[in-house]
DNA sequence: TTACAACCGTTAGGCTGCCCAAAGGTCAAG
DNA sequence: CTTGACCTTTGGGCAGCCTAACGGTTGTAA
């Protein structure tokens, strides 16, 4: 398989997978005659695994280290940390959105009934300190 | 108010402040005597409400198009549409979120029980055509 | 055979939303 | 007057790609 074949199958573009390989996330061997890069079927595999993970959030280093579990002899059979863990951070992410969802659903109760005024509300933000300080800031993911 | 107050208020960094203004988000009056940007107490509520706006993964020039449309009198009342839009983005971003997990939490009934070995793992992505193409890709956000 | 499109490679730069460092001006307190 | 905390701008860096440019390779077809 060249680039575009595993980026197509994998539903991924050329470039991506190019800069995968760069990253050392995949390991293709070489075509000696013309410096082609081929990707055996494995690669297909890591790469759907380096994309799902790659939507959760983890970022490239961290999947590179996960990989190199199941490359090491060593970690033929590892704990399902690394997953649960990261299953973990969707659910909590998956409540952020919806906080988030609710409070502007709140602001939208109490100021806008059918339309609303934008300078009003972002005056009003100026003002409420306490109810903002009380949700505090967990900085943006 | 300077800057550092501005940010310290705001809960974000003075950079940040800095960046947003730079990019016209925010527009300071300068103390002609030092060259210092002063913003007045409005900028609070354009400050929280830039930042949560960007908590919701909205981009800059979006937010910025949107805070013209509270500059401009013609928009004195405008319809909660860009709130409403982005409060159905989150929604849909927790979806997606629960989709993913539950798709891990389903890998890991299949192949995992107490342990579970990656290297399968990877395999099967790489075989499992059909089950991928059906959730299909959106790209990642 | 030759021409051409469609691939491949690498390098170099750009993008977003910031963060950080450097070099220098300003200002209040001691 | 110095110190330290602020302010300014410039320029660079970070992730995770994307795009362009330049040139080699491959396969097909005239």
């Amino acid at each position: 398989m060249r680039v575009s074949e595993l980026a197509q199958t994998g539903g991924v573009t050329a470039e991506t997978v190019r800069h995968y390989t760069r990253e050392g996330l995949l390991q293709p061997h070489r075509d000696p005659r013309n410096g082609y890069q081929l990707y055996d079927a494995e690669s297909l595999g890591r790469l759907r695994f380096i994309d799902c993970l790659r939507s959760l959030g983890v970022s490239l280093p961290e999947i590179k280290q996960i990989l190199s579990w199941a490359d090491q002899g060593t970690a033929e059979f590892i704990e399902p940390v690394p997953l649960a863990t990261q299953r973990g951070r969707l659910y909590l992410r998956a409540q952020e959105f919806q906080v988030i969802a609710r409070w502007i659903d709140n602001m939208n109760q109490d100021k806008m009934t059918e339309s609303f005024s934008l300078k009003e509300l972002i005056e009003s933000l100026g003002s409420r300190k306490s109810d903002v300080e009380i949700n505090d800031k967990r900085g943006h993911h």
